[in-house]
DNA sequence: GAAATTCATGGGTGCGGACCTATTATTGGT
DNA sequence: ACCAATAATAGGTCCGCACCCATGAATTTC
């Protein structure tokens, strides 16, 4: 019988109020909680985020060069290799040469890597679905909506040199 | 005509419709953003988010046990402490023995950890700001309303053992 | 008082992501 | 034929985060 503050029921857990006032906050940890459970569902497959991207991107606007590929997704060219590497080695997309620069290396989705993506974006929703349980189908819509407002101007990265 | 379908203008960067179809996505992504921002603007002043976390914990509820600090928002204790030397080493927090139980150790946060912790939330509604730019304040508003309802029960951790 | 438990601490590991630098083909220009 | 630029590739580095184990001090239990 010690002046012990905490009797048996532990630690509350709850998350200081002048974190979740920030909205920026809430973004960051919803934001991880949905990047680490869909990452996790990916792992299933041995899949990660950067795989089922390049995915589709392919599926949504067909065949890549590489570096294309790199840029359109933000990515590093010399980690692109790798996740190519692991897609082509799982049968998802091939590489072909450009025979007209043979330089550049054509980048397709083949059928099993569309088919992987389909039941990618499967899981995804699965995900999505615990995830936005609260909401309500309405909610859901209005909240995906905000979130496109909010996304698409980061990535309209400002075109110009900016180095 | 050709088959080249990137004439000059280079590469658009845009993001497959496949992907930010999905909220899960979405989340992911901006959060990500919302994360990056706002590290970067709080390691300005040498901090991270745990520190921040670490000292709106101590301003909302008060003085803690290290261990129970850890618990509430689940991190590690090993890790609390690394966190808890850089902020006891910057003056926003004090580390006093329990007298009651010496074992423990009782953290409490300085008037200049209170000012700092102003401060970065000064910072990170700049960064929301920017963030949310695209939305008028109803929309912000309701943004930050579905989120708060998305992420409370992500931290109601069913308490049942789990293991 | 001895044993088991709790805390804080130090040190170390593994993973994923972003980034950076050669090196080797291949191209276009001169 | 030579040279500069571009593509892909193979390495490597650094950082942040999460996790886990061993130790020593202090406490509770028996």
């Amino acid at each position: 019988m010690a002046p012990d503050p905490t009797p048996a029921p532990a630690t509350p857990t709850s998350t200081p109020p002048t974190l979740t006032a920030l909205t920026a906050y809430l973004l960051s940890r919803t934001g991880k909680a949905a990047r680490g459970r869909l990452a996790a569902r990916l792992a299933e497959e041995d899949l990660r985020l950067w795989h089922m991207a390049v995915l589709a991107a392919l599926a949504d606007f067909g065949p890549h060069a590489q570096r294309a590929l790199a840029e359109r997704l933000s990515i590093d060219p010399s980690d692109m290799v790798k996740v190519l590497d692991d897609l082509t080695a799982a049968g998802h997309v091939t590489r072909t040469r450009d025979p007209a620069d043979r330089r550049r290396v054509r980048v397709t989705a083949t059928p099993a890597g569309r088919a992987a993506l389909a039941a990618q974006v499967g899981r995804a929703q699965e995900v999505q679905a615990e995830l936005l349980a609260p909401l309500s189908p309405a909610e859901r819509a209005t909240l995906h909506a905000l979130l496109l407002r909010v996304f698409t101007p980061l990535t309209a990265r400002q075109g110009p040199p900016l180095d």
